[in-house]
DNA sequence: TCGACTTAGATGCCATGGCATATAGTGTAA
DNA sequence: TTACACTATATGCCATGGCATCTAAGTCGA
């Protein structure tokens, strides 16, 4: 068990902990195994599927899904345009923004990339959140960690 | 609700989201409040609670807690020793490796960031996971990521 | 329809991490 | 005690994101 007295407060600096380390290790996982079979890394793979699935967004868009900050999605999407994956075409209603949509090659290359995704994902977590009845987010994020961990998953080379 | 037919299996897909743009979301929104009050952002404040907790480790033991590469680890050193805040001292029984301490002003700074940490992470999460009876890292992380969004929380400036 | 304000995005500089490689120090077996 | 393999870390180059700033393009009221 986490915190004090009876069945009450989480214990928030270890969730946050649990919750960091989990996403960097899964972060970490899934791009070891999407670079190996589709050459991009998970960050990629989450900006096409968006293109995908959103098709005419703009930078904006993009920037609001992910949290990151609109420079860092231009230059994102400069990235994505140099690899042929993806094309900003003109927004006819405001001269500013451009909209965005893949090509066939970045439909093809994500369309591929998904099931490998969907899979790593799967045998990442799966287990962990199946195998014990829980009720709450810390211990859950808690076990998936200690597993991460103990199988050295998603730990980096250099 | 989210997945598919009865009570089973989590949408891990969206469950991963969730968990990325939560952890998104919560260290810029802690990056943000260190910053301002102490001038250190939260990787710092995790390496350096890190070194006060376990005076005496070595690159590598960092390196493993946070799931990031040993060069890297060296390259956060570099940059704690910089500031002051921690040095490197000679292994006795192993002359490759440094043992790391804080100084008074790293130990100073930590204890006060501490503070500042636990209260925002508190204002930023506690609602969210106490607010309802979740049942699961699934619904505890969807609902902390929809508040975080609703108020913008961790969105960033550029 | 002009000028002031706002918005969308692009760009530059910096910080941080991955990954490959280099280097020093250890341990071990012949 | 030497050679070889291994380990711990440092370093270099690259990718990515934050943040500040710049520019073009909308918007709106006088």
């Amino acid at each position: 068990m986490a915190s004090k007295s009876s069945g009450d407060a989480v214990d928030l600096p270890g969730f946050f902990a649990d919750l960091v380390r989990c996403e960097t290790r899964l972060y970490n996982a899934l791009n070891d195994r999407l670079r190996e079979r589709h050459g991009i890394v998970t960050s990629q793979f989450e900006a096409l599927r968006y293109l995908r699935d959103h098709p005419g967004s703009r930078v904006a868009d993009l920037a609001a899904e992910f949290a990151i900050g609109i420079g860092a999605t231009s230059k994102t999407i400069d990235r994505l345009e140099k690899q042929g994956w993806a094309v900003r075409q003109p927004n006819p209603s405001d001269r500013r923004s451009s909209l965005l949509t893949l090509t066939d090659d970045g439909l093809q290359l994500v369309d591929a990339a998904e099931g490998t995704f969907t899979e790593r994902l799967a045998e990442l977590i799966a287990d962990a959140l199946k195998a014990s009845p829980m009720t709450a987010a810390a211990q859950a994020l808690s076990e998936l960690r200690s597993v991460l961990e103990r199988d050295q998953i998603g730990t980096p080379t250099g």
